[in-house]
DNA sequence: AACCAGGGAAGAT
DNA sequence: ATCTTCCATGGT
């Protein structure tokens, strides 16, 4: 077992981001200790990563703790892309001032970050499967899918691999009450990955626009499944997804409207937001999260 | 009971 | 290109 107890050069509400991942039942966090177990997926095999929160978040201090002693760099390093710590969130808060969500982004929701799914994989997976579902059946969903067909391994889940997943039957994801488009969704594009038609390592390392013109063609992912990819398995700065029910909802309640904004008028008052939308697209969740829990 | 949910495909215009 | 319609199923 080692330990290593990291300063981060930032501000970051780890609070806010383990209420958040918490929402997920197949993460293993723990609100009041503060921390969160990570499935970590390496060549070397699966490892496990405990992440801690000790700080606040105007000096955040975490400390990463895992028994796979042979790793230690590789695991510190993924840890750290996924949490995105190499990001000053105070210079992503200047280029809100001045515009409609300054209040939001610098007085209410200070150190929101962007924060990766954990694996590029799993991402795509979860988010096709939670198109169109409210949360909480989206997460028993993502549940029985994922305990039905992926390994667990010091108590913590990890999603199946491609190949688990394209040899399995749409009768079968039916079975955990998919619906057949979407039963057909997650296992045709697995079967993708597995012929070598579709590489997420390598679209990670594209344009956004290269990589939506190349996951929308694929049958099953429209615009807001290639942005929350983007957004979340690829960890970029300037997605708003425009369909997203929960972003028109914000969007009215914040700004006033007596109606949900139409595509264009997202268009219009999203514009002084980039090349950042990721953050406004985080934060307005955000206000609708704590509209839910109260 | 009706309407909604952190959509998408297919068809029509 | 942009707009309907249908799909499907649990939550509220």
């Amino acid at each position: 077992m080692w330990t290593e107890k990291m300063a981060l050069d930032t501000i970051y509400d780890f609070d806010y981001v383990l209420k958040r991942l918490a929402m997920d039942p197949l993460h293993v966090v723990d609100l009041d200790e503060k921390y969160i177990y990570i499935p970590v997926l390496l060549p070397s095999g699966k490892h496990v990563v405990r992440l801690t929160s000790l700080g606040t978040t105007t000096q955040p201090v975490v400390e990463l703790a895992s028994d796979s002693l042979e790793e230690k760099s590789k695991l510190i390093d993924h840890v750290f892309d996924l949490f995105r710590w190499q990001v000053n969130l105070s210079d992503k808060a200047n280029h809100f001032k001045g515009t409609n969500l300054e209040s939001l982004f610098i007085r209410r929701y200070p150190g929101t970050p962007v924060v990766k799914e954990f694996h590029p994989y799993a991402s795509l997976m979860k988010t096709i499967i939670h198109q169109q579902l409210n949360m909480a059946f989206a997460h028993t969903l993502t549940r029985r899918f994922v305990e039905q067909y992926g390994s667990k391994v010091e108590g913590v889940w990890f999603y199946p691999t491609p190949e688990e997943v394209a040899s399995i039957s749409y009768e079968d994801l039916r079975q955990l009450q998919f619906s057949q488009r979407k039963a057909e969704y997650v296992i045709n594009t697995s079967r993708l990955i597995v012929d070598g038609e579709l590489n997420l390592e390598q679209l990670a390392q594209e344009s956004d626009e290269q990589v939506m013109k190349t996951l929308v063609k694929i049958r099953g992912i429209g615009n807001w499944t290639a942005e929350n990819w983007l957004l979340f398995g690829a960890g970029r700065e300037d997605l708003l997804p425009k369909k997203d029910i929960g972003i028109q909802n914000a969007l009215k309640h914040y700004f006033g409207m007596d109606r949900k904004p139409t595509l264009q008028e997202i268009d219009d008052m999203s514009k002084e937001w980039m090349p950042f939308r990721s953050y406004a697209t985080l934060i307005l969740w955000r206000t609708m999260e704590e509209r839910q829990m109260g």
